[in-house]
DNA sequence: ACGGGCGCTTGATCCAGAGCAAGTGCGAAC
DNA sequence: GTTCGCACTTGCTCTGGATCAAGCGCCCGT
């Protein structure tokens, strides 16, 4: 094989067409012309390949891009001095990630692959100058950027004042939602976090996250199967988030 | 008094000029030269004034502007279907209110004075449209959407990794950083908020709070008198930020 | 000056979730 | 196919913070 060096990470200089990209409608360029898609395409030149278990950047890495996951699964988290770990995210095709390097020029946190996973590269000062030109592109990265401090805003909600269970229900239906506004099934889903990731992402050690499953299992919500999850009863799950279970 | 109808709200069209306003180096306009300066004031035409206790915003409301605070305080915060409140935020003079209504073009959050308080009222579609003239204008608005994602996450640490003492330790030190940043006394503060409001953001109810600030005080840490705090051992607060001090 | 109420403190008890420990099961490597 | 290791489950105990309750003190309005 005359592979590049043995670096993880490939770079593919081949075109993408944001154009014809069927994550359109998700992704940066919703509702651009054909002609301003174009002008986007030029920028967005490069794929990157991230395998399962590497990191797309790292804290304190050179902030020059944006990327948008095509395809796989990351999560992003941040760590205090002390070795405190704290999943702030996970990030599905169609989504950006990269948004938190604009602020220093660094990345703040980090983006790990937890599946094999392709992103495209966004070269960041390029899409600025480009949303100065075309102000429907401008107007969807503000929103972009303002839905993210809003999600932020609901995690805060969720572990300020959940309780495990709770949690665990906003959780799934986030999950669920997001997974529906991509075309897949709303009730068979397939977790691509360990325990220990959901249950750093929602504030709860893994054991919690464990019996908060076996619970949902056990009260005829969820049926669980290890990282094979099938939603049953999703209103009981509604229920739970708006606390009229209690 | 010939004032206008009886709303607690009061718009005052007379120009404020960011080119010299004191908070320049704080706000949006943070780098610009005057040229630009003098653009931005056209758009930044009114100010308005807030009681205490009174909204700026709802959850809800229209989104139409930014504010930057000139003088006072507030917090914003979030609910959920059921009573569930949440303080996501306290601002304080230089920093801006109302990035969370650009996604949806609706406020998602109440922002409500903690004191008689005035901001500067950027009408936002307006600050698009200068931001796609003047690139640095467009650049540190950018930058300044980044940092709250990344505030945010560090309150997500928080909440989700640390313990009591810890939360309220963080809390001390980022508001006397900020005040630091405004050229007040590091070491003396006067609280604007609740303990209520304080173990909201926190996730901690006003009890915890209570015994966290008198344990500090026994510990020689702080001096607590109602809400005049004097921190009297910096380090120590941020050795238990860090972990060091279990 | 004084009365009322809200914000704060402090004590006592309770409980959700953490921590610890012992398995179990699945998937990957040999 | 077998073994190894990691992810997960489950039981038991412990504890930090919640909850409940009582009182205090400061500020504000009269």
């Amino acid at each position: 094989m005359q592979s590049p060096p043995s670096s993880a990470i490939r770079l593919e200089p081949f075109k993408v067409a944001c154009s014809s990209c069927n994550l359109r409608e998700l992704c940066l360029p919703v509702g651009m012309s054909n002609q301003q898609l174009e002008r986007l395409d030029d920028i967005v030149a490069t794929r990157r390949s991230v395998p399962r278990g590497e990191s797309l950047f790292h804290v304190g890495d050179a902030f020059t891009s944006l990327y948008a996951v095509r395809t796989g699964f990351f999560k992003t988290c941040v760590s205090s001095e002390d070795g405190r770990d704290q999943v702030t995210g996970f990030q599905m095709a169609g989504e950006l990630l990269g948004l938190d390097g604009i602020g220093t020029d660094r990345h703040t946190c980090d983006a790990v692959a937890l599946e094999d996973s392709q992103v495209c590269v966004i070269p960041f000062h390029q899409l600025e100058d480009l949303s100065r030109e075309l102000s429907d592109l401008q107007r969807h990265f503000h929103k972009i950027m303002s839905r993210e401090i809003v999600r932020d805003h609901g995690v805060m909600l969720l572990l300020g004042s959940m309780r495990a269970e709770e949690r665990l229900a906003a959780f799934l239906l986030n999950l669920t939602q997001r997974l529906r506004t991509r075309g897949f099934s709303a009730n068979s889903l397939i977790l691509r976090m360990t325990r220990e990731e959901i249950g750093s992402y929602l504030g709860l050690k893994l054991e919690t996250v464990s019996r908060a499953f076996s619970r949902f299992q056990d009260d005829g919500i969820l049926s669980v199967k290890q990282r094979q999850i099938e939603v049953l009863d999703a209103e009981a799950l509604q229920r739970l988030v708006n606390g009229t279970a209690c």
